[in-house]
DNA sequence: ACAATAATCTCGCTGAGCGAGAGAATAATC
DNA sequence: GATTATTCTCTCGCTCAGCGAGATTATTGT
């Protein structure tokens, strides 16, 4: 590994963000009393509900890699917690809906809104062209980590 | 939140790639016994190892956001499993040092010499001045994730 | 010598997540 | 249309990572 080479500098920086962006999540996550998959759930069930997607207790745990009895655990604490709330598909009655309340995307807010507009701000100073360089670059890396994934 | 514009869908690529890479990592983990909090203080190990800095239990639970008696069981756990060692420093003899061993390199090898390999190779998709404005969009990113951990 | 400070470890505990399997609803086969 | 197979969720008992509090050992200042 060669660090003078410009690609590792690269590498290395992908870590670091990823590495800053847990800690930041982490450390929201803590001072509202959730857990770091807590807060994975949380993501995934807002993303889902922008999406206009319905989202069920297997597919939540498929997503964050919980068997079923961690997600039923996992569920417990959210609905305890007032942030979504369980309910029976009437279509299909084995299967139970998860849905988020006002108060999950209030959360949710407060955890992206600030950083998101910072980031937002803070790409001002980049023009259209490197915007879309950073697009490809980002969506590249991504494309290779996914793969990576599959063995 | 507009969805349509051009920086959400640098920030959701952000975002997704953080996932990926975590989940990267979470899987990577769980195939050699390791927990996600013992992958993260590996990393963090070999990367002191290589920068050449002494370790203590002390600053590594710092970094890792665990208090002492974590540590202590983090540490033990590494050991147990042959990765690292404890040694007395000699200077100040309250101190422990932390060596990670040959075995530790390996693993830090098997887990990042093949996704790097990858990156490296998809970075030589794009040119040099394409590059030097990935970094220097991923550095200003990196500043404000920093910037707003600190409140 | 004698506090005061620093670094690490021990003890007891809480709780997230796992494996195994039960329960309830639906789909398939005869 | 009864019986078997399948799907989805939940319950039970357990393991172990990490926490709070405090003990232990080493160092530094007066």
């Amino acid at each position: 590994m060669d660090e003078s080479e410009e690609p590792m500098q690269l590498v290395h920086l992908l870590r670091g963000l990823t590495v800053e962006l847990d800690l930041f999540g982490a450390e929201f996550a803590g001072r509202h009393g959730l857990h770091p998959t807590d807060l994975r759930a949380l993501i995934h069930l807002l993303d889902a509900a922008r999406a206009g997607t319905v989202v069920t207790p297997g597919r939540l745990g498929e997503a964050l890699r919980l068997n079923s009895a961690g997600t039923t655990g996992l569920i417990d604490r959210l609905e305890r917690l007032g942030l979504i709330r369980r309910e029976r598909d009437p279509a299909d009655r084995r299967r139970v809906r998860l849905l988020v309340e006002d108060q999950a995307m209030e959360l949710g807010q407060a955890f992206f809104g600030r950083l998101i507009a910072d980031l937002v701000a803070a790409m001002g100073r980049f023009d259209a062209g490197e915007l879309a360089t950073a697009r490809r670059f980002l969506l590249a890396m991504t494309e290779v980590v996914g793969a990576a994934r599959e063995e």
